[in-house]
DNA sequence: AGAAGTGGTAAGAAAATATTACCATGCAAA
DNA sequence: TTTGCATGGTAATATTTTCTTACCACTTCT
């Protein structure tokens, strides 16, 4: 499965949960309605700037959009909690952090 | 400015923080050298699987790419510094990270 | 000076997208 | 049932974007 044929799914799986029709979406989108067609079928690329349209509009993150790995509550804290204090250090600390990172076993 | 220049800028900007030629990236993405000179200039818009391409050849995110805030909370430079590198590593690094932290004194 | 590496740009060819229209299906009201 | 309407899929062709190739200017070496 091609990540294009991922992101039209998921642009698809968005859409219909939020509620909205392909005419719906396609006109606050400021698009024909076959594009919406064709983009959720996979047969139309997506830019940038409308992944970041696509994600208000639908209420998503554009991460999931894109199918990467989205950080479930438990590792969001930890993430949130570990980045926070390293903002504490001197950047130059921070490296020193991730070279003894690099030296535990895996 | 556009979000497409932003996003532009963004690209030349991971590019070059990552040591390499507009030839060298084209290279790597499978596209023509002027196709990259004219992303970096705003002038060809950049589709969401090149964005997932561009990512991971520049070693960033794509919320950072999209110009998005990376998390909502903090604002310091520090801390955006922090979580955008600790967002280069795996989930399961950043839990070693996060147990290093909670050892050291406060 | 010459050679090599870099990035910007132009012109015609090729490909993708937009526009408009038509079609089939489902569904609810008459 | 039949009519009307909403929805989503698709085809034809006009338009726009992107690709390809080439040439240019500038810099940095030797």
């Amino acid at each position: 499965m091609s990540e294009r044929e991922k992101i039209a799914g998921r642009l698809k799986e968005a859409r219909v949960l939020s509620g909205l029709s392909q005419a719906q979406a396609a006109t606050k989108m400021g698009l024909q309605r076959p594009a919406i067609t064709e983009i959720e079928a996979a047969n139309r690329k997506v830019s940038a700037e409308e992944l970041l349209q696509f994600a208000d509009l639908y209420k998503v993150n554009t991460s999931w959009l894109l199918g990467e790995e989205v950080l479930d509550g438990d590792e969001t804290e930890e993430f949130q909690f570990a980045a926070r204090e390293l903002s504490k250090l001197k950047p130059e600390d921070i490296k020193k952090v991730f070279d003894i990172l690099k030296i535990l076993p895996k």
